[in-house]
DNA sequence: CGGACAGTTTGCGATAGCGCAAAACGGGCC
DNA sequence: GGCCCGTTTTGCGCTATCGCAAACTGTCCG
């Protein structure tokens, strides 16, 4: 089994106040596996036998209908935990997790979650407050859903993924793991092909550079506009 | 300070765990306060200076846009816990909550929080599984706004109102605290009229009887095949 | 008992965004 | 180098839902 260098992980919020002698205990009940991409890491529905910290890469946690629609519940970035089903009493995950980039992972044990917060209750506060945000975040997509146009939505997401996952080029900043239009639909609650006219549109003015599952903010700041405006400011 | 007797909230679910004769100790640290109808319990942005436990009554969790528009969070049922941004970590309040109905709460201040849980770590289990299971719902909201349209969203919202806080009459299910459709509406992401149209549809259909911020559920069966059924199935 | 008001109903255009379908594109693979 | 497939683009008609406006109604208050 691959030895995780605590120095690496030590700074995480996950482990704020956990010493550095004791952090080498909590990641010995760790294993670390490395999941192409495009691989699962785990289905919904499925057993919660571990949860997760990614290292490297990236993984998209999605929801799916008993219709088979599915939607974007959050795009994981390394150093975050996920698949923490059992924190929350859950037998079984509640999204599926996929890959979307070669990722490497710390997998700990469900059964081990009661005795690593027993002895360092701070795992348990630290995830305790993660789970917080996530349920903020996601009052805040509710709300966004709730009161703007799919573009100002479009436009919030993107910048929201370039804070989180953006790498910095002297043109812009460009979303650093493949995502597709189907996926930014299914984190706005549209269509791929509103996604893709929406983004056309920006193309053509200028605001970004995009491909195939590839996307570059050039004027991050005229974006940050779109994504405030009031719906009745017109345009030329 | 009005003493509350153990028995009454022993077996809710924040005290799983808890000891009786402990219990007494988390009780003791808490004071009691009763909210008349429509005031506010505390507001979004104001300092997170207590969380409560519900008692009697019933509460709106409700977050407010820049602009003005607002999203009904969730209404609070007796026996929830809610206010608890210190537990997650937020100096703020991220919601306002109001009673909407005459309403009786208990009151620690944040500041006993990280004793509590360190004397009964049973509290933050609980109040975790309670975070996560809020999550869950968020995301099932996220989802459900995604792919269903308004009259599908309406019965659901319906239709969990009336399973958390139905009162069972002979001729149906009552929700049994007053609500308006424009409070139905930013349950649902929609507008009064939208709501108030698809339950003047209802009624003349016989599914429900409604009238001032009151609504009874006639034939729940029937509405919840509302809520399932995929877009394409066509009425007569 | 008569307002006054908050909540509700309803009509009628306007439209954002969907859904379908077809074509263009771009990359990787053989 | 050429083929194949997943992704993206785009056109076009459709409609669910909004937005505004006006009328209506049940309740509470004086």
């Amino acid at each position: 089994m691959a030895k995780v260098d605590t120095s690496l992980v030590a700074h995480l919020p996950l482990f704020a106040g956990v010493k550095p002698e004791e952090l080498d205990d909590v990641l010995r009940e760790a294993r670390s596996a490395r999941y192409p991409k495009n691989t699962a890491i785990f289905e919904q529905g499925a057993d919660a036998q571990s949860f997760f910290l990614l290292l490297h890469g990236h993984v998209r946690a999605a929801k799916t209908t008993p219709t088979g629609e599915q939607i974007v519940v959050r795009y994981v970035a390394p150093g975050e935990t996920f698949g923490l089903a059992m924190a929350i009493g859950a037998a079984h995950y509640p999204a599926t997790a996929i890959a979307v980039d070669d990722s490497v992972v710390l997998i700990w044990p469900t059964s081990a979650w009661p005795r690593l917060i027993e002895r360092f209750p701070a795992l348990a506060t630290n995830t305790m407050q993660t789970v917080g945000k996530r349920l903020q975040e996601s009052h805040t997509r509710i709300l966004e859903m709730s009161t703007q146009q799919v573009e100002q939505r479009v436009a919030h997401a993107l910048l929201r993924l370039a804070n989180q996952s953006g790498k910095k080029l002297d043109h812009g900043i460009e979303i650093d793991f493949p995502i597709s239009r189907q996926d930014i639909a299914q984190m706005t609650g549209t269509t791929l092909h509103t996604v893709s006219r929406i983004l056309s549109g920006w193309e053509s003015q200028g605001l970004v550079e995009s491909g195939r599952q590839r996307i570059i903010l050039r004027e991050p700041h005229r974006i940050v506009v779109l994504a405030e405006r009031n719906q009745d400011s017109g345009a030329a």
